[in-house]
Formats: C-alpha cells, sequence, structure tokens
DNA sequence: AAACGCGATGAAAGCGCTTACATATTGCGT
DNA sequence: ACGCAATATGTAAGCGCTTTCATCGCGTTT
C-alpha cells in the first residue's frame, strides 16, 4: 500500500521485474504474452493484492463498460425483471449498471441522462420513461447508443425491444369478449403505454361492435400501485354503466381492483371478472389467479443487454425494432 | 464534434478564450471565477454542447461519485425501496449508483465487489448480502466505506444501519401471544437474517411459557416468493401441531400463506392468523390486510446515504451502527 | 552468411480532467 | 507614489491506464 493509495500497475510491474505495457497486456491481451511472463505478472499482482483501476482504463481505452439505465421509479416492480435480465447479460460480459430513477419527472430525466452521458456511459436504457423532446435531443446528439423498451416506437431514437401495446391491449379485449363478456371496463394510467393500450382495447370492443369501454384514468405520475387500483375499482363500480370485465394496464392494479371486490363481497369472475398485465408473480398467486399479458420483461431486459453488447463489440449495424410478443395467460379471474 | 467525438474542456477554453484551467475551474469551483470569465465559459460551453467527461474527472481528482450497492436479486421487491432511498439521496447529492446482484452466489458477490472496487467506488452498500468471509476480507483491506444494511451487525465491516432482528421477531411474537393466540408456527428462509429472527421468536414464545414454534424452513436461496409462502403454508397445514397463528419473515411469504388459506377455504385470522414483516405495499391491501413490521425499508437507504455522504465529505469518523428500529403494525390478519 | 519475418517486450505519447504553483492585475494603506 | 495582499488567470505536472511504434532476439530462407 504505497502511502495508504492502492497499487497501480506500475508497481506490479517494479514487483514483477517488466515493463508497465507488459502488465496492461497481461490483463486485457493475454495472447500477447509468453506463458512464463504472464505468470510472473499474475503473481506480482497477486502478491499485492493488485486491483486494475477500471476508471483509468476507461479513460486510456475508449470503453467505460458501463450502461445506464434509467426507469420511472426503482421500487415500481413493473421494470425490475427487465432491470434484472438487463444486468444479468451485462455482468457476465463485465459490463456494469448504473441506474436511476426519474420519478416520473421529465427535469429529473434529463438530469440522469446528462449525468450518465457525462460519465461516459457505452449505451443507455430507458425503461418506460418519458422521453421528453429535450430528452430525445440530447440522446441523439451525443451518438451513445440507446435502447428504449417495453414498446415499440414509431421512430425510436436508436434501438428498441419491446411488443405492440396497442396489439396487446386489442388481442385481451378480444379474449375477453371471446369469453362471452359484453361489457367491458378499462382501468390505466394517462402514460403514453396506457394511452396506447387503451387505443388498441377500444377499437377492438368496437370492431366487435360492442360499446366503447368504461374507462377509469388514474391520474398519478406512478399508476402502478395495489391502492390505485383498488380506487379505481371502486369508481369503476359506482358508475351507472356497469361492466361485466375489466381489464388493468397492469397486474398491480389488477390485483388492487380484485382485492376491492373481494372487500366488497363480489364474486370474480362471477360477478365481475379482472384481468391484468405484465405477468408479474402477483397474479399467479391471488385468489382466484389473474388472468394477465405475458410480456417477457425479463426477455426484454436481456434482448436489449445482447443488442447493446452486439453494437459495441461488433459494429453491428443498427438493428430493426425487436418485438419480443405477449401471450395472453388464462387463469380463473376471467 | 472534434471528428466524431465529443468536445473537451480544452475546445470550450479555446472557445472562450480563457485557459484550461479557468475552464474546470468554473465548473468545479466557480467561486475563484470572475463573474465574467465565468458567463463567457459558460456560452462557450453551451455553443460547443459541451458536457464535462466525469471519468476523467474522477480520475484526475479523487473521487469517482460512484456508490457501489449489492443487492441479492434485483427483482425482489424486498430491498427495492431501500435501493431507492439510497439512489434519490445520492442524486440529490450527484452521485451515481452502481448496481449488482449477487444472486445469493457467494462467487458473484466476490466477483461483483471486485468489480465495484476496481472501478472506484467511493462507496459499497450492501443490502442484506451474505458477506462471505472472502468478500469481508477484500472490503476490510480495501478501505472504502462500506455500510451493511438491514440488521444490526455485531462486527461490521465498516458503518452499518438497520434494526435488530431478533427483538423484531421477538416483538411479534409476543405481540401474537397478547392477541391470544397460543400456538405458533414460524416460516422462514435459511439466510442469516431469517435464523435471528427465528432465534427472537423462539426466544420470545419460551419466554411465554409456550411450546416451541413450528418451524417451516424454506431452503430456497431466495425465500422471498409467494409461491413459496404458500408451499411453506401448505406443510404448516400438514403437520400433527396444529397452529392457531403463522409468522412470516416476510409480507411476501406471508401474502403468498394468506392466498394458500384462501385456497383451502381457511378463515385468516379465524382458523389461523398469518403476520408478515417488511410492511411491503402488499400487506396493506390483501383481504384481510395483514399485520406485518413495519422497518422503515426506505429509510435504511436514505440513512446508508447519508452516512456515505458524511463520510466523505466531511472526515467524519466512523459512526456506530445506526438503529432505525421498528414497530408493530396490526391490520386484519390476526 | 546476409536478409527476413515474427514473437515478445519496452518506451513514450496520450485519454480529459484537477490542482498546486506561478504569474499578472487590482485596490488599498501609508 | 510605493509596497503588499487579494483576486483572477495561466502553466504544467500528474491521475493510472491503453496503445502505437520501435527494438531486440532468433529461427528461417535462399
Amino acid at each position: 500500500m504505497r502511502d495508504g493509495k492502492s497499487h497501480r500497475m506500475e508497481d506490479v510491474a517494479v514487483e514483477a521485474k517488466v515493463s508497465l505495457a507488459t502488465v496492461s497486456r497481461v490483463f486485457s491481451q493475454p495472447d500477447l504474452v509468453s506463458e512464463e511472463t504472464r505468470q510472473r505478472v499474475h503473481e506480482a499482482a497477486a502478491r499485492l493484492r493488485y486491483l486494475p483501476n477500471l476508471m483509468a482504463g476507461s479513460m486510456a481505452g475508449k470503453r467505460s463498460r458501463i450502461v445506464g439505465a434509467l426507469v420511472p421509479a426503482i421500487a415500481s416492480p413493473i421494470f425490475s425483471e427487465t432491470i434484472s435480465g438487463l444486468s444479468s447479460v451485462l455482468r457476465e460480459a463485465r459490463y456494469e449498471l448504473m441506474l436511476s430513477q426519474s420519478g416520473y419527472d421529465p427535469e429529473q430525466e434529463l438530469s440522469i441522462l446528462q449525468a450518465f452521458l457525462g460519465r461516459r456511459v457505452d449505451a443507455i436504457v430507458v425503461a418506460g420513461a418519458v422521453i421528453t423532446p429535450p430528452s430525445r435531443e440530447l440522446l441523439l446528439n451525443a451518438g451513445t447508443p440507446v435502447v428504449e423498451t417495453w414498446e415499440l416506437i414509431a421512430e425510436p431514437i436508436d434501438m428498441a425491444v419491446g411488443f405492440s401495446n396497442p396489439d396487446a391491449a386489442a388481442a385481451s379485449a378480444r379474449f375477453l369478449i371471446d369469453r362471452g363478456y359484453r361489457r367491458l371496463g378499462f382501468i390505466g394510467g394517462t402514460d403514453r403505454r396506457s394511452m396506447q393500450r387503451l387505443e388498441g382495447f377500444g377499437t377492438a370492443v368496437s370492431e366487435a361492435g360492442l360499446a366503447a369501454p368504461q374507462v377509469i384514468s388514474i391520474k398519478s405520475p406512478a399508476p402502478s400501485s395495489f391502492m390505485e387500483g383498488g380506487a379505481a375499482m371502486e369508481r369503476m363500480l359506482r358508475q351507472d354503466q356497469k361492466v361485466d370485465a375489466v381489464f388493468c394496464t397492469n397486474d398491480l392494479l389488477a390485483a388492487g381492483a380484485l382485492f376491492e371486490c373481494q372487500r366488497r363481497g363480489l364474486a370474480v369472475p362471477g360477478d365481475v371478472a379482472v384481468m391484468g398485465f405484465s405477468n408479474l408473480d402477483i397474479s399467479e398467486v391471488t385468489v382466484p389467479a389473474l388472468t394477465t399479458v405475458q410480456v417477457g420483461a425479463r426477455e426484454i431486459g436481456s434482448h436489449a443487454a445482447q443488442m447493446i453488447l452486439d453494437r459495441i463489440e461488433g459494429q453491428g449495424a443498427r438493428p430493426v425494432p425487436l418485438d419480443t410478443g405477449f401471450s395472453i395467460i388464462e387463469r380463473q379471474s376471467t
């Protein structure tokens, strides 16, 4: 420990009686070094408990081996599988994840993206974030690879991996209609993805020749809590137009709605059917278990990571948006 | 854009007709620069869309302004509030969060900590991780500030913020006993915190002169899913010794257990009471809502962040472990 | 035996910042 | 009017790596 500081590559070089450059090669391009030297260097490094300073490495080399991920809220389970998938694949490739939450605030969003760029992350993954025009422009100018997820953006900034929200919602509507439900309700937020789902849902309903769905919009910036689902279901039930099935834009809302029904002694699906979205863990265990839409949250994350790696390591062209699809999982709530 | 690369401080210096050092000062110690120059530099920077390279800054200065956080699983809601609290406070102080998951694997844990140290993070926060001896030794030698959370470690590596798991569990046992329950069950994992809770719980039960609790141990490395709670409850009910109240080491297990009871038509709390731990969102909305133990998950995170900041910015001495306490929240499930 | 190619190593020039330290400028007391 | 402390700015030495380019042996080729 040189005077309280950790050892540098040069200390290892001295210890192993080779040059600084050789030590560097041992760690980053081992084939260029003879077996014997390589071993000597490794021993010296171990003796000194040497840990390469990757920041200095990033500085000299071109890459930081850090990927920034931006989510609306870290504590929301909606995106956590995606982040987990992202993290796993990145780690394996020796990249690290820098994570930040915007709290649905456009200014925070911009400031976080700036911080990421300032740290010269090799890529940025945006999980269902707002992406306001200033943020968009910042990213377009920066030239850093960007992956937008959870939707198939019409004009992505760069890369995209997700599924068609309108299609998934339309399929859900048709599913409910096929099951015989006729008076549909829709509970969702006001964010872009919710609106897209509403659009698809509404279209499918009207194509089936049914009355437009009863819509309960949750104004909260974070339309994803159990409580809000419960409150929305309460409003839904208070309406004049009675519904026989309610589609919620995520499983948290759906579970909240389901619990609200239980609290009121309503039978699900007898009195009203409830359908969720995302296939979170919770949907599988409630009683009744929730019919929902599987969207491969984790795969979205791992694909995003893979796209980034392909782009950085190979110099592959920009891939087309990747459609991860969706499928409806039928359970007992419908 | 110098030939595809982003601008450097020197470009700004030229544009503003000042020296490199002055530009640096404008960004890091603005008081040292005259109002007029400062403005000129800011204008030049804006004109060039200059974004300071914080990595280079970290390299030259002493700090990376990055904090590493290690959790067992990113997708587990148990620690996500803690991480969120951590992230919020750090961001405000212009620090970034580097997040990684060990997947309960000691080797991963070690490798992640090495990666953090290699990146010269300014501090490391460990959220209820395993901390195997090799990891521990690594951190002890590194000299990087470390915060261990979610328990009051006897000999922390460095700093600690959390609560007494045995005490919290003992209080839970006494709570159930006070409510008249006599044949208690305990559902938990085999990780250290679960074991501590079991110990506290058992002690309180025996001090009350009751028979030892029926224990169902979940061997899974990630003892935190709804499914596991359900399976454990099923085993519990299949035992000879009948129980009238079951304490679960987290709300996910408790909710899973509750749903299992619903599935079997058992009344909660009539036939069996269920109590959880952590006060996750879910505990508030199930029917019946779960009695649980509030542990201030988010505060643990924000306190950890504050400790780190105090330590880094001030040169405060190592603070004593911070006890964030706990409190029992009585709801309808008991 | 001179010329050549090749693998292994070293020397040195950055990467884009921060920060002493040195050097002007300015205002002020006397 | 002169000296001195501030105040403002510039100069240059790193921070710990990566990487190009040059060098040095040596076994081959003709």
